[in-house]
DNA sequence: ATAATCTTCGTGTGCGGGCACAAAGATACA
DNA sequence: TGTATCTTTGTGCCCGCACACGAAGATTAT
């Protein structure tokens, strides 16, 4: 009796079914030419022995070329999605020896036209599999018609878009981050009765469903918990700073005794340099994303709490899926939700994580 | 001219230098027999072309069998360690088809003798690499010195050890994280003048310096940030449910002013149940990880903030790092603090995550 | 000059699996 | 019965790399 190794190898599957491997492979594969005697047989064992290919051989021998393409929006170093593309770099690095290889293209969020054409871009390219970010959803919908059409996977990240179901999303599920966001606050403000908004605006559009969906979790949880709490708005540009500065200027000086708000999107940084730059302590402030302006802004205790969503992992996840869908064959999972995490001065330091 | 390919490979290197694979390949590995001419030629061209070997074709070829050592503390199913025992079962599954094998071993953590024994049969075994979870560091130090000795790299989880520096070390900055703790808790409690420390005690003995450390960064910063709040302390048994339940009893006829407290690991279901058993709502209640009974207490409401490390993820990047240093050759981070993580009955479903 | 030794280098084989091709057996048709 | 066609199966090469073996050239000893 010869002993069976560790990990079970076709060869092994084939001297014990009686077949050569040839015969082995075109089972795994569900290749035609194998009659059903041979077929069930073989089936059989695999099942028995719970055979499981060695991937890494696997990829070397099929020396198949896979390209991704991303499509991101526009941003400055720093931003947001800069983030993101982080997390794309580490999955090329790591899944560069199955023969991987991402494009990158950006459109700005602001404009149809240029959605539209990038998107087109990547549809001549013909990729095997795609990520975008949704953050206009209306936008979105023609172009991943045309890739289901095509048999083209794709990816969300960031945002979720009901109508056409991606292979997989990653992203948070942002009406309930604003209702723990609002909890959090609260937590700082007691019984304060004025609360404030600040969002962000570009040319009238505010730009992202994710900021409208947190504002709507946001207003759900005061409603429930804190109805006569008073909500005050301030929209501001993000563009020029004094611009900025001024606006707050004013709001402050109608709304004297607000000293609680948040910022829907990365920009705290705004606000809390603001605050800095007045040098009013005391005014409990929550914002979304580590920007390193926001990282700043917490460590010197002009923001309270930060609100993460790891887009690395998001990157990083959407690039790995498709290698799991495309080169593994693994069943992968459609709906991932980030976790939502808390960064205080105390905890920030340490989350370096991925 | 013939270009090169996408990704650079030993017979490139090879072509370029005008010499055989065989010599590159010597060069790489450093192996003797090469003249300086050679040599220096093909070094300059790995590193101009920044060479990176395909790690799967080198696994495949080199054929190598690892085997890993796991050292943890007994438990109970559903406990702490069952999530670092997940994570290393990933690691398990994701390593496989690089000849990896792992052996988990468990010691009393409350018997020096015990720990004693099972490190000696990890010894005796001669494993490629270790991991252990140090919570009583005296115990530890004859154990990684002969494994120092032996030239057998370990990984801490959970502890960290001065005196003897690890290849890796993956865990929670406990004091920071009772320091944090201590923030979180008192924005519950606001101007309370009294709070609860929950400990756990067996025999006698703390069993984990873990548990020490976050209740020194608690006590700090009460210290620090409200020095007039009264610390008061139980000790339960963690043993007999009902036990527990009449010393909480008598605690609580004793202190009845008292509505925040905290436990410094992971049993803050026992007090959590507690509450839900007597009806009592309200109270602030702070623990650590997210047992299965953690969890349904923070739904349940009698659980207010439950702070997590990751365990699994701890477990999954020790065994991560044992193959990039050994298999990869990659240079690895020594210290590795974890996130620490404060989830709430708002944020709990998200964090699924990994 | 010839043999012995050492240095330097190229080639061949195999790791596990994918895939092309050819061989062998089975069936149909002339 | 011989030949063409189809079905079923086995073999061999390749992927990128590690490593053993042996060949060729250089050096030393006799």
């Amino acid at each position: 009796m010869n002993k069976l190794p560790d990990r079970i190898r076709i060869k092994d599957i084939a001297r014990l079914a009686d077949v050569s491997v040839g015969t082995v492979d075109r089972v795994i594969h569900g290749r035609s030419g194998v009659s059903e005697s041979s077929k069930k047989r073989v089936e059989e064992i695999l099942k028995q022995l719970d055979y499981q290919p060695n991937m890494y051989a696997s990829a070397l021998a099929s020396n198949k070329k896979y390209t991704f393409a991303c499509l991101l929006p526009e941003h400055q170093e720093g931003e947001y999605w800069t983030a993101v593309e982080t997390g794309i770099g580490e999955a090329l690095a790591t899944y560069s020896d199955f023969n991987t290889t991402v494009k990158t293209i950006y459109y700005d969020p602001y404009d149809y036209q240029s959605f539209a054409t990038t998107a087109n871009t990547i549809i001549e390219q013909h990729p095997d599999g795609v990520m975008v970010a949704p953050t206009i959803p209306q936008y979105t919908k023609d172009f991943t018609d045309q890739l289901t059409e095509l048999d083209i996977p794709f990816i969300y990240i960031d945002s979720n878009i009901k109508e056409v179901p991606p292979l997989a999303f990653f992203g948070q599920n942002s009406r309930q981050s604003g209702y723990f966001a609002a909890r959090m606050l609260m937590l700082l403000a007691g019984n304060e009765k004025e609360i404030a908004i600040f969002r962000k605006i570009h040319e009238g559009i505010v730009g992202s469903n994710q900021q409208e969906n947190r504002e709507k979790g946001f207003r759900q949880y005061m409603k429930e918990h804190h109805p006569s709490c008073n909500i005050l708005e301030l929209d501001l540009h993000a563009e020029r700073n004094d611009e900025d500065n001024l606006m707050l200027d004013q709001f402050f000086r109608e709304h004297p005794a607000v000293n609680s708000g948040i910022t829907f999107n990365s920009k705290v940084y705004i606000v809390g340099e603001y605050l800095q730059s007045r040098n009013r302590k005391g005014f409990n402030l929550i914002g979304y994303d580590l920007l390193e302006r926001n990282v700043a802004c917490l460590k010197e205790g002009n923001v309270s709490f930060l609100l993460a969503q790891q887009p690395e992992l998001q990157g990083f996840n959407g690039i790995k899926t498709l290698c799991d869908h495309l080169i593994f064959k693994k069943e992968v999972t459609c709906i991932n939700y980030m976790p939502i995490d808390l960064l205080t001065v105390e905890t920030i330091d340490y989350y370096s994580n991925k």
